[in-house]
DNA sequence: CGGTCCTTGTGAACGAACGCACAAAGTCGC
DNA sequence: GCGACTTTGTGCGTTCGTTCACAAGGACCG
């Protein structure tokens, strides 16, 4: 399916293809290195990394060893060197303008929200089909009608892009945003999205999360005794129990 | 590690521990059933379902498998029937009350869901910390003090909560819930929560999400032609491509 | 009532991810 | 400069998840 990835196995070469499960939680390890760095240590080790982190060390060490060998044997890893390769590994050294799509209740959270900026993100465009929202002016951002999508997003050369329109809607929004050249999409709305290759969906649905709560109520509330453990990473059921530090 | 998880192997006995990854999609399975039925198709196969899924239908078969034996051979499901067992699984075949702390933007947006209700969860309450917060009607619900959070929930037997507060204030919030009562957290804050053993935590990160998306951009672009597909499931990096639909 | 066709359910092979445990590598004290 | 100590990086076994491929089960037709 895939066409060729993993390069050397386990031992994969330098920075090619590192593992999804991987790439999934270096997110968080730069989010930790960075408030770290922030709080003035400059060292840290993989056992304190990874309780920061929620996962065992073993796996932080492997997940970091897929960049490279960064650390310093007896002594961790230099915080600010480290959030650097891992800023890279992400392609955060450079910006990233993203649009968002559907400025209704959720869009309006999105557009307000201060936390992507600090990330390397950058919202460069709103648009709404709903004439009533168009020229509303959220964060110093006016809301874009849907004409305009295909020139701005050309223009600004955003290739990242957000639907939070309703899920009706979805499907059409998304093949606009592509048309436009868009390939990395982040979907709020409840649907599956069909895209063509090369272009990456990831979805946030809030509905299936609370689903997934609402089993593991059911499970424990049912049984009796045995709360139970479950595995780790991205796919991780839910996390149960975590103590320690930071 | 966990204590008698996976009942009877790969052929586990009926209902009991359906594997993570399955319960995943329940969610996802059960919209796209639901959506059958009010459009009037009452019998569907395991191919239907596992297009408009997005999932090989293998995939999908093994999963409904876990459930029981559900389908008939040379016709395939019936789908009023699916609804009710996969809805039985996932334990929505009674109500949650679910209270949000933390009403800024993402929390108004959150009380302001109509998406909640259609799925068996019901917004109970609210909180914030902020006196001005406080006593704002959302949504037919006003915002309570921090105070009243132990008793209301206590009272309203809430077992899910939302925490969608600053990142600093997450690990204080979610000790209060977890104090009053509440299980199951689903976290919007970029906080890791330490929780004591019995207690599900369920993350979004809208930051992590950008960031994965920010990685296969930067892949894709650098190397050249190849584009990367992955693998499927709640762990799935990405979607790369994907036809069909409804 | 028997044959044919269709779709499910699953055994088994494969692959990805995890965790253990340890050797290699470097630091630090003396 | 040497030895003891600390922590990384990783080989290996295990678990978990996905995919293939097919036999068993049932519907439907004639
Ligand atoms: N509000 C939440 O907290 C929340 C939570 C989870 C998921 N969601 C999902 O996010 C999506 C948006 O939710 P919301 O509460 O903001 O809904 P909303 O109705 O407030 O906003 C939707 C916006 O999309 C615009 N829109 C509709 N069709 C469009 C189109 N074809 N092109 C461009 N814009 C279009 C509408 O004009 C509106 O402004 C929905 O799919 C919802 O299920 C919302
Ligand atoms: N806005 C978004 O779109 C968005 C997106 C992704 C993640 N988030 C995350 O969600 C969280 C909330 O974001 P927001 O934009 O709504 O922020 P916000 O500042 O608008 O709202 C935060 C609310 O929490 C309340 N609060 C603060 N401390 C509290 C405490 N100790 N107890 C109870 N309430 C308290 C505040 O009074 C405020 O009303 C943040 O962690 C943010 O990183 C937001």
């Amino acid at each position: 399916m895939t066409v060729s990835r993993r390069a050397t196995g386990p031992g994969r070469a330098r920075g090619r293809g590192v593992p999804d499960a991987t790439v999934a939680r270096l997110p968080l390890y730069l989010r930790i290195l960075r408030a770290l760095a922030e709080q003035g240590t400059s060292t840290v080790s993989s056992e304190e990394l990874a309780a920061a982190a929620g996962v065992k060390s073993a796996k932080l060490r492997k997940d970091l060893s897929y960049l490279g060998s960064y650390g310093t044997r007896g002594v961790g890893y230099d915080v600010a060197y480290l959030v650097y390769q891992v800023s890279r590994e992400l392609g955060l050294t450079q910006d990233w303008p993203i649009v968002i799509v559907g400025i209704g209740n959720l869009g309006h959270a999105l557009a307000n929200y201060g936390g992507f900026a600090s990330r390397g993100f950058r919202v460069a465009a709103l648009f709404d089909a709903d004439p009533r929202r168009v020229g509303e002016l959220v964060e110093d951002h006016e809301v874009l009608p849907m004409g305009e999508l295909a020139p701005v997003v050309g223009e600004l050369g955003a290739a990242i892009g957000v639907i939070a329109t309703p899920a009706g809607a979805a499907q059409g929004v998304c093949d606009r945003l592509v048309a436009a050249g868009v390939r990395s999409i982040l979907n709020f709305a409840p649907a599956v999205l069909a895209v063509p290759d090369g272009v990456a969906v990831r979805k946030v649905d809030l509905s299936i999360e609370l689903q997934i709560l609402a089993f593991h109520e059911q499970r424990n509330a049912v049984p009796g005794p045995v709360p139970d453990g479950a595995g780790s990473g991205p796919g991780e059921l839910v996390q149960t129990g975590r103590r320690s530090r930071a």
